[in-house]
DNA sequence: TGTACATCAGTGAACGCGCGTTCACTGATGTAC
DNA sequence: TGTACATCAGTGAACGCGCGTTCACTGATGTAC
């Protein structure tokens, strides 16, 4: 997918020669303009051109670096796919740390906070697909990370082990089971599938309300989100049997 | 907004000369051929000259009907907002006829139907801002009527009175209640403030899952997205006191 | 250490694309007397 | 019913835009003997 960016060597090693420096820093200048560009303007307005005025060099000599507009595109979403995957398991850590209240409304008021400071990032990852343009496969592995981050203590059994697994209510069990089984089995091996269906119902819940709110859809309607959002997501949380107070 | 498409008159009326007859009948002609290209190529894809091609007719007549591409691109979303509220709306009439199950499944499935047969007119509405357009104001009507559809039940207590009308848990209550005034009072006018945030969650998780449906993220994870979605809203219902069976 | 050659970075001009929009125009349709 | 004028639909050429990408090239950096 990318051009090599290193000649022949390993991509990660560190540079032989003075040329191989210069080549890795201007490989992230270019990541940090075409980023700077992505943020300011969104990604259907990221043009080659313009990063290349905005370094100062022809537009020809990007390619050097990226193969094409969509090899840098691509590169820009795997940033923004790794970033959010670092704050998702930073906040999950520090939770865990701090123990207590848990993992589930640090995390999702991490990707809050992550999604209202990149707002277009988050168009880019949790948006509409951009036509014409198949996102590289190496997604899946932040996507992962940020789901782990979320939904990860639930393996645990939650806080004080009040997972709730209570099955009352599911329809057509096996078919569910079926339905979610690799998400049952990469992210909460052993647990019931009921909890594994309120789980992605609130991934669903997360992903909708950031949503809702970066895209503008709370304009004269929710006048303060963030109130909101903590709100659904605690009955999000004591939904799953997360929460501090008796499930 | 528009230009006016009848002249002088007012633009329900009916046409008074052949002239206006075969004007509206062109108007809605290219409303036809530009929809079939949104659906087909999205958004951001739709070309003034691709449309005047399929119609055969030059550029510059489209000039006549509207505005700008931008004026066009207006005219398209609040058809899409339109199709998408009636939609919503049929599904309640009947769900309100049939009885029993309550309208919150049948609505959600509905417009989970809708935005799977108009995934480009989905996006337009839920996905990513146009960067640089503004939608029209005129959206906020047929945008209450959706969430008025899925919600509306709520007001007259569920389908046995037996609405969770519980406010254990609720962080900050004044804050709240402040923060979804708007919506309380148009939209759940004398519910509590925990049913209000309960039914925005809701819309939050369907909007939510949909759009993970329908933008691609399900892929590999999910195989089976209805069964999913059926079971999530079920658990949304039931948080709600929706469900048939006791809450 | 010095020379000969290979590799690579970056340039500048050019290609071809499709777009939205404007404008002066022709010819048809409608209207008023 | 017929004529004179106004309104409107649609044409075709043109403008200017910015884009991604290619290509032959120059000059600098690295490498092998």
């Amino acid at each position: 997918v990318f051009l090599a960016r290193n000649g022949k060597t390993d991509p990660v090693s560190a540079p032989r020669s003075a040329r191989d420096r210069v080549r890795q820093e201007l490989t992230r200048e270019i990541l940090e303009v075409a980023r700077a560009q992505l943020a300011r303007d969104g990604a259907a307005a990221l043009s080659l051109r313009s990063i290349a005025r905005e370094l100062e060099m022809s537009p020809s000599a990007l390619y050097r670096y990226f193969s094409s507009r969509d090899d840098l595109l691509s590169a820009l979403i795997l940033e923004a796919y790794g970033s959010l995957a670092d704050c998702a398991e930073e906040a999950a850590a520090a939770a865990r740390r701090l123990g207590g209240v848990g993992a589930w409304p640090a995390v999702s008021r991490a990707v809050r906070a992550w999604a209202i400071a990149h707002p277009h990032e988050w168009a880019l990852v949790f948006g509409s697909p951009v036509p014409g343009y198949e996102a590289p496969e190496a997604t899946v592995i932040p996507y992962a990370r940020i789901a782990a981050a979320l939904v990860g203590p639930l393996a645990a059994g939650g806080p004080e082990g009040q997972l709730n697994t209570t099955a009352a209510g599911l329809l057509r069990p096996d078919t569910l089971a079926a339905a979610v089984q690799p998400v049952a089995e990469a992210l909460l091996p052993g647990l019931p599938t009921a909890v594994v269906a309120r789980a992605l119902g609130g991934w669903a819940a997360l992903i909708g309300i950031i949503s809702l709110e970066v895209f503008g859809h709370w304009r004269n309607t929710v006048l303060d989100p963030g109130s909101l959002f903590d709100q659904v997501m605690a009955d999000q949380a004591r939904a799953l049997g997360l929460s501090g107070e008796a499930g």
